[in-house]
DNA sequence: TGTTAATGACTGACCGGTCAGTTATAATAG
DNA sequence: CTATTATAACTGACCGGTCAGTCATTAACA
């Protein structure tokens, strides 16, 4: 019989082990108030045993950071360098998908909540998300801007009103949803509100024939 | 001859003016890593002083928000209130405009920013500033909508989609630049930026007579 | 003089980080 | 296969510093 007593011995899950039970106590409290042994007690461990793993509580907050950070931007990387060239519009609307399914999701937004957050107080986490997920975002829907405009989808706009307007929803999203808890009015699903953005920034909001 | 030692008498501006100093201390470290002393010595008194004013910490985060909430809200309510059945396109320029103006003014911005850090560990801040802040905001954009839908300036979108993609960029350009410090590319003025995310909402992404 | 605003030393709780000791497992010997 | 030794993972009591909140005292008035 597989023995499985409470002193388990996989000292190689742990620090990943230690990180998610650290998102889900920093995520709920803040880092300050975070309290060490919560964590050490999400991850079913003592406090002494999480500083065998991490010198200090801030470690945790950046390995956390540096984890998570860059995963969803360079996954929109990858999306836009595929199917930018072909069909910009599709790769529009897939990266709108993308991005509120995931700003939608509470696992998965925790990390960049956490990270508006503290990014005030810890300047190098800041710096650390600006050229790890910032900048890749924003050279990937500069690129997929310039293929839509080359292909003639798109009007050139300037790209960094691009970024605000593509980024902006997904954002306001994730906080009326996982920081204000607000209940969905109309659209359900978060790719139905990708939908209706989408719809909204390839169209704008005024008639294709004024009436005036 | 009046005298003016450190020990003045109270001028009733106290409350407000602690709150003025909580504001700059709460902004700077957060919440829970902001020392009660801190905001003493900001707001020029001894810490013994302001617990005459308030009666803990957190009563001061929550005098704070109900100060601030509402006040850029409010304002929006009443532009769109003014503006919206005459000219609704004319009314959300404006609109556009206040926004990115508040949002990129690290004074004016401090105030949703910690809200935005700290509502996930303060149920009662989250919901005030649901009802006093987003909800006031989403009847005056719904009411614009209205307004635009009623004299064919606009099409008829979806409220909350609506309400995102008004929003987003907003709260995009406040992290941009002032969570991220991101040095402006393009556009320098949060003016000049609001106008191209006008555009860009007003016109959308595709050309006006389709290429293809 | 009495009243009120204000002080700052003080208290007590809390918590990050440490470390002497414990336990499970592995290695080796008999 | 059992006994012995070695070791790495882990524990939890403890230390030291920090800080919210208190209160005896003082200064500035009326």
């Amino acid at each position: 019989m597989t023995r499985q007593t409470k002193r388990r011995r996989r000292p190689d899950a742990r620090p990943e082990e230690i990180l998610a039970a650290a998102l889900t106590v920093f995520s709920a409290k803040g880092f300050s108030a975070a309290r060490v042994e919560d964590i050490a007690r999400e991850a079913g461990l003592s406090k002494g045993a999480v500083y065998l793993y991490f010198p200090s509580k801030e470690a945790m907050l950046n390995g956390l950071v540096e984890q998570s950070a860059g995963q969803l931007a360079q996954a929109a990387e990858q999306l836009v360098a595929q199917g930018a060239p072909q069909d910009p519009e599709a790769a529009f609307r897939a990266l709108l998908d993308m991005l509120f399914t995931a700003m939608g999701d509470p696992g998965v937004n925790a990390a960049p909540r956490l990270v508006f957050a503290e990014a005030a107080r810890f300047p190098e986490i800041a710096a650390f998300y600006r050229t790890h997920v910032i900048e890749i975002a924003r050279r990937s829907l500069r690129a997929l801007l310039a293929a839509g405009v080359a292909t003639g989808a798109f009007r050139d706009v300037d790209s960094d009103a691009f970024m605000r307007s593509v980024a902006g929803p997904g954002i306001a999203h994730m906080a009326l949803t996982s920081i204000f808890a607000l209940p969905p009015d109309h659209l359900n699903t978060p790719a139905d509100m990708a939908d209706a953005i989408a719809d909204i920034l390839l169209h704008g909001l005024k008639p294709r024939d004024p009436a005036t």
